[in-house]
DNA sequence: TGTTATTTTGTGTGCGCACACTATTTAATT
DNA sequence: AATTAAATAGTGTGCGCACACAAAATAACA
């Protein structure tokens, strides 16, 4: 390992200079510079990085804005996880992070969470936009203090975030589409159930059943139809709704939900519908784990959203510490899960 | 972030006191030790790693012995970028690693690779344990100079290997079989093509088969047979052989090999055979992916090959830096790649 | 009690880097 | 040529830890 000490020895300078070659810091001739810089070159230098940073005794916070989770709703858990686990990884090179949660369905809570957040003078943000109009406040305001920021899982366009960490949501729908027509008899139909909330609010919702619907479009035995149900959360409402329509629609043969609510619909569904109809869904949350392993789910595409979280925190550290920028999209792979491959994730 | 000299000014004793009572170095009284382990537990410190590693300028060797690949066999250039990746990440940490190949067919290259291998007195090795005679007498002298060594990619029971780090091939070959069953119709039969020197060498193979075999043990409307080849690379022979079995053979609709040469297999087929025979391999080898992207293979189960590598280098390093015992299996997730999640991997 | 052995504790240095501060060289100005 | 300003280069300190070495305190012994 070469060092500074090396370089400047070699130059004939002292390491004060070579530091600040190193570091653009300027005040160098441009002959020594030129010849530093040809010796670093040379010797394929680079910075050791723990010598740096505890020299450097960095102190970054990073700030994470996320949707809560509950019982109702576990998908965000993961990222939350993702999240603390790079930050423990990271804690000794000086990245703090500390996370603020909101409401996922509630604009109000979502600025108000920003409020407490800002307040704390972070050096940069992770956030899910989940809303559009008031993401442009918030982003705004973010400018104006020129604090950086990533989008997590939620990919809208027209920001200037450093990057997007997350799912290319069209294709998974396009996958989840080959998948069903995969497990389904020629020709079939299928139904795609939606919660009106996602409707306005989550794009990731819309692309996957773009994604879905696109897949087929070459191919006339196939047909979707779409069901949206106002609150999937309440389940006699839900079941007598899907389980009418399914009644109505004996051509069914497989469900897709582009969310992480698949397993909702796999509780609500008729024990003769259950047995006859796919279903395929997103997110491998503990629920639809289960439903998973008790087979009433055939497929689930993960997003891997620990990974999202993680990769969230290891990008904007590495942007913060190293100054090194990330590409524009940072898409994790589209995993397929089954019943027999779940329990290695 | 609570450091050494605070823990020691607060128990009224020198630094180098309280270094000795978190290393276990002894020479320290009881009553002092007992009071520095407690002031330890209540502030809940640990060690900066950073500058733990930084004054440590630990130097560890760690060794690779793998088989070498070539334009015939890719699979073992994966494991061999991401040992390379993680050397690379790590070395700052004060690990080096070396790398050294041999024939994954011939046990003399293999030893004669170790003899190499072992003159470099590494503190550490990662193997590939192609030859289980070999492997044993190997072991027995490491073991005998007190070196940890670990088994990448193939699991052989009866050695005090720190760890395996690789997949459940039992496991893979039931969600090959999975596959398969799910793209053909019902009932179907279904051929597994295995190289002749996979028999004895590589019991992840048969493990595979198993695996496939296994999961129609419940079902009889699947059959499976078996094609033995001696020389898969010999293409026109192989081409020959599998052309005239599969025309005397009409009732296979699916073609499972156990290996990463599924290629091969892809390339050799009729074009009839091509369009109405379900192909479904192991590895993302660029060849094999190629296979996926042309529509000729519809499964890849990958081994995460790249992963592999990676993590072996990684788990080693955690051992030797840290004395973490890693757990006996490490099992990489069994990941399922169509044409449409390729590109993401 | 004095001397030596043994146990226990304290001190100093360096790992490689970042950066504030000081010193030197060169250029500009009178 | 003398003085000042600006550009360039060098020096010193600390980040937190590990460890060799020196010092002090205690125990063992004559």
């Amino acid at each position: 390992m070469i060092t500074i000490k090396d370089i400047a020895k070699e130059a004939g300078v002292s390491e004060g200079t070579v530091d600040r070659v190193i570091h653009n810091r300027g005040g160098v001739s441009k002959k020594t510079e030129q010849r530093i810089k040809q010796l670093l070159k040379y010797h394929n230098f680079s910075v050791n990085p723990i010598a740096s940073a505890l020299a450097l005794k960095n102190n970054y916070n990073v700030a994470a804005l996320i949707p809560e989770h509950n019982d109702f709703d576990l998908f965000w858990k993961a990222p939350y996880l993702g999240i603390l686990k790079c930050a423990d990884d990271l804690k000794t090179f000086g990245i703090n992070v500390k996370s603020f949660t909101y409401n996922q369905y509630n604009p109000a809570s979502y600025k108000k969470s920003f409020k407490n957040l800002i307040r704390t003078k972070p050096s940069a943000i992770i956030m899910v936009p989940n809303f559009t109009i008031e993401t442009a406040e918030i982003t705004s305001q973010l400018e104006s203090l020129k604090i950086p920021y990533l989008f997590l899982n939620i990919d809208i366009e027209g920001f200037k975030n450093i990057a997007f960490i997350g799912q290319d949501s069209y294709r998974g729908g396009h996958i989840a589409a080959k998948l069903m027509q995969l497990s389904t008899p020629n020709p079939s139909h299928f139904l795609i159930i939606q919660a009106q909330h996602n409707i306005t609010n989550n794009n990731a919702v819309s692309k996957r059943i773009s994604g879905f619907n696109d897949y087929f479009l070459k191919n006339n035995n196939y047909k979707t139809q779409t069901l949206k149900i106002e609150n999937l959360n309440n389940l006699t409402e839900t079941r007598n709704i899907i389980n009418k329509h399914l009644e109505r629609h004996p051509e069914v043969k497989g469900i897709f939900v582009p969310s992480s609510r698949i397993h909702i619909v796999a509780n609500c569904l008729n024990s003769v519908f259950l047995k006859n109809i796919e279903l395929i869904g997103f997110d491998n949350t503990p629920q639809n784990i289960d439903c998973l392993i008790n087979e009433s789910v055939s497929f689930l595409i993960s997003q891997k959203p620990f990974d999202q979280g993680y990769d969230s925190i290891r990008i904007m550290s590495q942007f913060l510490l190293k100054n090194e920028k990330p590409n524009n999209k940072h898409y994790l792979p589209i995993e397929i899960l089954i019943k027999e491959n779940v329990a290695y994730n």
